[in-house]
Order: C-alpha cells, then sequence, then structure tokens
DNA sequence: AGGTAAACGGACCGGGCGGTCAACTTGTTA
DNA sequence: TAACAAGTTGACCGCCCGGTCCGTTTACCT
C-alpha cells in the first residue's frame, strides 16, 4: 500500500533514537509517561514525535511491537530445545527479565490500538501454548496448566520486585523460581474451581 | 491535640460515603481515579471531599488504612488458629480477594503520605512475618521463604487477574492455589541468589 | 423559632497533558 | 549549486486534573 520510500538520514537517526527513548521512559514511568520527557531524552523536539508518530498510542505500539516480536522468536526457537521443562523457565525468564522492560499491563494498554500488534500478540500466545503443551507432555509441568496461566503468570515477578526500591536487579528470579515451583507436578494440590479462559 | 467534637450528622453520612464511594473508585480505577469522580460517585460537591480531605493522597491514605488494619486485625486472628499453613493460605486468599479491592501498588503509592498509615504497615508486616515464621516452623511452607516474600507475593494473583477482561470472580483462587504450591517443601527447588530486604 | 457556626458545592485557578501548526532548517537530487 | 521536498521545532490549543474560595445552605443549641 504505503510507498514508504527510504526515510531521510536525519529522520532514521531521528526515529531510531526516538523508539530507544520510548523504550526506556515506558519502562521506567510505565504507559503514562509523557511525551514531551520521551522527546528530550530522545534530544529531539516533541512535534518530531508526532510526525513519526500520529498518536502517543501508536509510539507505545511500536514499542510493545518490538518486544513482542522478540518473545514470540524466542518462543519459536526453545520449541527444539532439548528440555521442554528448562525451556519454558527460560522463556518465562526472558520474558519477566530482558532489562525488565515490559510486563503484561502493556500488552493490556496496546490491545485494539494496532491492528499488526493484535495479530503478533495472537501469534506470541499461540507460541506460548506450545511451549506450555510440550512441557506439560514431558511432565515437567503439571498437566491441569494452560497456556493462559502461564502468560498471565510470566510477569509476575516483575511486578512483584517493582514493590521493593532498591531492589537487586536479579530479585525477580527469586520470585520466578517460586512461581515456576507452583507449576511443577511434584508437590501439586488441586486446584480451585474457575479456569482462565 | 485536635479538640475533635462530634461531626455534625450530615458531615459524618457524607464523609462514609465518601470512602465508601473512594474505595471503590480506587479499587475499579486504580490510584488515578479523578476526585471529581469520586464525588459524583458519592453524591457530593468536590469542594466537599477536600473539607474531609486535605488532599487527594490523604483520602487514598484512609482507604489503604482501613484496608491494613483489616488485614492486620486477621494476620492477629490467624496467629491462634490451629494449622498455621492453612491460616497462612486464607490470610493470602483475604489480602488478594476481599472485593479484590487493594493491591500492593496501593500500599506503595500511599508511603510516605500519612504518619498513621506507615505505622500500620509496619504492623502488618510484622504480623505477616509473624504468621509465617508460624507456617514455617510448622512445616507447611519451606524454610527459604521470607515475611517480605509472602508480602510481595499475596497480591500477585489479584494483579494477574486484572488482565483478563471477563474474569470470573473467583479467579484469583487459582493462581493463589499456584504460588501457594511454590511456597510449599514438596517439590522446592533451590532458588537463586538474591533474597528481599 | 431563631441565631450561629459548621458544612456544602460549584465556579474558578494554575499546571501539565496529548496533539496541531506554520515558520524554519536540511538532506537529497539533477 | 540551486531548488525543492522532507523533516524539524517550539509556541500554541483545548482539556482535565488537584486544589481553592466564598456565597449559600443546614444542622444544632437554647
Amino acid at each position: 500500500m504505503t510507498a514508504d520510500r527510504p526515510l531521510r538520514a536525519d529522520a532514521a537517526r531521528n526515529r531510531s533514537a526516538l523508539l530507544a527513548a520510548a523504550a526506556e521512559e515506558f519502562a521506567a514511568r510505565g504507559p503514562d509517561a509523557s511525551v514531551a520527557e520521551i522527546a528530550r531524552r530522545a534530544g529531539i523536539g516533541k512535534g518530531t514525535v508526532f510526525r513519526h508518530f500520529p498518536t502517543k498510542d501508536d509510539l507505545l505500539a511500536a514499542v510493545v511491537l518490538d518486544r513482542v516480536d522478540g518473545l514470540a522468536g524466542l518462543a519459536h526457537e526453545l520449541m527444539s530445545a532439548a528440555d521442554p521443562g528448562a525451556a519454558l523457565l527460560e522463556f518465562m525468564g526472558s520474558a519477566a527479565g530482558h532489562q525488565r522492560q515490559l510486563d503484561l499491563s502493556f500488552l493490556r494498554e496496546a490491545a485494539g490500538i494496532n491492528d499488526r500488534l493484535d495479530g503478533e500478540r495472537a501469534e506470541l500466545f499461540a507460541a506460548i501454548t506450545a511451549l506450555v503443551d510440550r512441557a506439560k507432555q514431558a511432565g515437567a509441568i503439571r498437566a491441569d496448566i494452560t497456556g493462559m496461566d502461564v502468560i498471565l503468570l510470566m510477569c509476575a515477578p516483575n511486578h512483584v520486585v517493582s514493590f521493593v526500591p532498591g531492589a537487586p536487579p536479579e530479585l525477580w528470579r527469586r520470585y520466578l523460581g517460586i512461581i515456576f515451583d507452583g507449576l511443577r507436578p511434584e508437590g501439586a494440590h488441586p486446584l480451585p474451581e474457575p479456569v482462565s479462559p
């Protein structure tokens, strides 16, 4: 559709600086980070931000899209790992830890904003479900866990750690360890009724 | 210090309506809920809100304080329960579930705003730690779990469920079940290095 | 009943937000 | 190198927020 002739050199430079600044700022302040502050951090004018992305939501969607793509790629790679349980744990660790950038709330905030993002997100969810099914078949996690369970739980460590102000940067690993132990079949207790859709 | 003669009847009525409305609105929209909307829900003018609480933060602190008091009372009660493990589980369930009102983020937002709240919060934390220690001594949970771990994890179910739009109201129980299984000694794997302070 | 202080409420204020625009600068191309 | 389109920018707009203020209403006391 769009002719999309190449960006001018300075525009391309500004665009990537903008995306980097936005990723940092959104990670630090959440989705409510101000466009003006992002522009300042990127060293460009506020107007330039809106030239590259017509709306703040579009900028957020672009940042989230990067992350979703990365996670989907990792999920596909890990499908051929030797140990399905370890693969799932590594995936959840990457979701939680990678520069502790982006938690599930971003996926919620960005839903419905951008059609392409919605598609990629569905693909990511499918890849996660496949990873979970493989781990279940290998007996690495209990049989009553669904893909949605993992999607919901995978960023909880990150969220939980965000409450302790001077937290060591790897503290999320502790809570991922605890939560993942809860997914294991060894000491599993029956779960109460409702199942996530 | 304050003479504190009794409130006029209408003022007392408005105050309790305000607190109820604020609790609902903060629960629904988070700490960013607008004062105007809270006032509308309570059926009073915006000016009246600021007559009862000089600042929006003070209103938030009052709402959080109610919740903290309730939880601290429950924690003390449960110290004499027969089964220490079940007592801890019940406590975490109450923290997560009780009209799924208030998660840890409120405790963070409200920190440093109100001296009394800070004190009550410290007391709540101490009570939780005692509950955790008793469960540890009974062998109901693994020995490497701290009070802070439970504080951080206890509202994760609530948070996690908030991402699924049409969630059944009791879905949080599922995730509390998973997380609590991760606290149990039965299938525990060693946890990675950093410990929460 | 009537006087009074307490309580009420909504217009109003300053500030910060997302987003727009027109004047200005700059990379590109022939 | 000249000319033009693409890109940049910061002042500006409307909106909503927390918080203030003062004219009005209302519960209480005697």
